[in-house]
DNA sequence: TTAAAACCATATAGTCACTATAAGGTCAAT
DNA sequence: ATTGACCTTATAGTGACTATATGGTTTTAA
């Protein structure tokens, strides 16, 4: 299987299945006698793991750290619940920062109605008071 | 007022005053003899409204757009508000994408406890089945 | 047969908002 | 005289791609 051929198969552009090799995420497939990557099935299974990862928003690091296990199976399988378990944490604390973020804009917007001139706009005087200084 | 002073006062670091130079978001102040930055009230307000902006996840694009409304006060507002509502809406987004995410990452852990091998782990089966395609 | 299109290759630069590093000049205090 | 804190510029690194430049190969159509 060429690159395009992977790329359309699993939906991602071919720069990023090269982008992915250089990372280390995709081993380097044989060449064809053009130079052409070829590709195996063994691949396609790979990548589409990695973007399976990338859906759940899993960094290439932790990526990488997943395949590590499955390339040795036989360890015991916490160190994977713990990255999870790191992982929605983490998104859990992004959810819980923008929605204190959310608050903060609608009460902001809730200072100006349109057709006034900006001089008068709630939304920039509310901007240019306040604490500049995070926590 | 020197660079460390301006940083210090406003809590950012001096490269991050200098790249806002840079990006055109703060005026280039005067030079005293020796070549130092020298900066007054007005530049520490217009630090400290870009900063209060960043807190407010808005990027430097939408700052420099705000800016150009403060410079221009005899405006209608209506832009600004839109700006903001733009904003808001793009916060509640990613909050919903993330609520998502959250519970499909739950879902996923709920597959396996600890005390199991690599091999029948029940996280990194999940992960490996299912579709990789993103909408 | 030839020419266009679609594909492949590599290398390099751009995105965003910084942060870090290198290499050096200036100033006050010891 | 030298240490340390400050300032300067220029350049590279972060993450996860995406875009561009330049050129070779293969397939398809006129």
């Amino acid at each position: 299987m060429r690159i395009g051929q992977l790329a359309r198969s699993v939906g991602v552009n071919t720069q990023t299945i090269r982008f992915y090799e250089q990372q280390g995420l995709l081993p380097p497939p044989d060449r064809q006698e053009n130079g052409y990557r070829a590709y195996t099935e063994k691949h396609s299974e790979r990548l589409a793991f990695i973007c399976r990862c990338r859906i759940l928003d899993l960094s290439l690091a932790e990526i990488r750290e997943l395949q590590r296990y499955q390339d040795d199976p036989h360890q015991p399988c916490a160190a994977v619940n713990t990255l999870l378990d790191d992982h929605i944490s983490h998104v859990r604390s992004q959810i819980t920062a923008l929605q204190a973020l959310e608050k903060q804009l609608v009460s902001l917007r809730a200072g100006c109605s349109d057709g006034r001139e900006v001089e008068a706009c709630g939304v920039l005087a509310g901007i240019g008071k306040g604490s500049a200084h995070k926590q």
